[in-house]
DNA sequence: ACACAAACCTGCCGGC
DNA sequence: TGCCGGCAGGTTTGTG
């Protein structure tokens, strides 16, 4: 389940169910999803089992764990998931099984009692990882040395409008590439990039820097605005891959305007939504209401 | 800096 | 029925 909106779905699920719960056992079913782990199964299973585990904290689509340190001069680190294209992180009964489960790691919750954190992941894209907390610069706050190159999310209150306008300015890349640039801006998607360009009526691939100040804005107001209404819905799941920690579906695939929707009436206008080839994957589109910029004039040969 | 392709994977769907 | 190409919400890495 990627974008922010399902992986803020799975934080929150695990909250109240993680928080001061202790790992009693681990078990790497498949090596291969501990493909951000540095170093072997024995050593992710060894080092986990026994640690107590703090409230989790999500940026962008990465998702994680802090642990309490075993001495006072050990290193900080947590357990870090991402889930990539259809990883999923379930709270289950510790009796149910199913070969899609890639790593179980067993907890005793102070308030649930004996529980297992099942990773299950079909196309194995996702991974966990032990991984060592790092400072951000902000005082008292770290993120895994993994995350540390993500950019803040627009949920994140200490996301800079300001600094995102600025930064886009300076791009030299189409709006839609720098919106998926987890380093510029994280947490956004195929999906959420392609609904907020909708809703902000901005073709995929007009130049960034081109937008001018209030267009940029309108395209961040839109996709902060799609990301919090997704996460109010629950997500968007089109088939049972992408459920919160209980399994369950989110609602916000009937709130796409077109995402998906190639071929039906654009809800603004009436054009059919179109679907295009970009970045090797789908991009969609109302061609009429999201225009295709024309292309920019050459540079003047008494500027180069 | 930026664009692009490939790599990492499984499963489903439509067409033949 | 079976096979095959195309498709899927992500990130990283290497090349140009």
């Amino acid at each position: 389940m990627p974008e922010l909106p399902e992986v803020e779905v799975v934080r929150a699920g695990l909250e109240p169910v993680v928080t001061g719960a202790v790992v009693t056992s681990v078990v790497v079913r498949e090596e291969r999803s501990l493909r951000r782990h540095g170093g072997p199964a024995e050593d992710f299973a060894e080092r986990l089992t026994g640690r107590t585990m703090l409230p989790p904290l999500r940026r962008g689509k990465f998702l994680w764990i802090p642990l309490v340190p075993r001495g006072a001069d050990e290193h900080p680190d947590a357990l870090l998931v991402h889930l990539g294209m259809s990883g999923q992180v379930l709270l289950r009964d510790r009796t149910v099984e199913d070969r899609l489960t890639r790593i179980r790691v067993d907890v005793d919750s102070p308030g649930h009692g004996p529980l297992r954190l099942a990773f299950v992941d079909q196309r194995m894209f996702g991974s966990m990882a032990l991984d060592r907390l790092v400072p951000t610069g902000v005082v008292g706050e770290r993120v895994p040395a993994q995350v540390a190159h993500i950019a803040r999310d627009p949920l994140d209150p200490r996301f800079s409008d300001a600094a995102f306008l600025a930064a886009l300015r300076a791009r030299r890349t189409g709006i839609k590439r720098a919106l998926l640039d987890q380093t510029l801006v994280s947490g956004i998607g195929n999906i959420y990039a392609d609904e907020a360009l909708w809703a902000a009526r901005v073709h995929y691939d007009e130049p960034a820097a081109a937008l001018g100040r209030v267009r940029a804005a309108r395209v961040l107001a839109e996709v902060r605005l799609v990301l919090a209404r997704a996460l109010e819905e629950g997500g968007t799941s089109f088939d049972a891959q992408y459920v919160n920690v209980n399994g369950a579906s989110g609602y916000f695939s009937r709130s796409l305007r077109v995402y998906g929707r190639q071929g039906e009436p654009c809800p603004r206008c009436g054009r059919p939504i179109v679907r295009e080839r970009f970045m090797n994957r789908g991009s969609h589109l109302c061609p009429r209401c999201q225009r295709r910029p024309s292309p920019l004039p050459p540079v003047p040969l008494a500027e180069v």
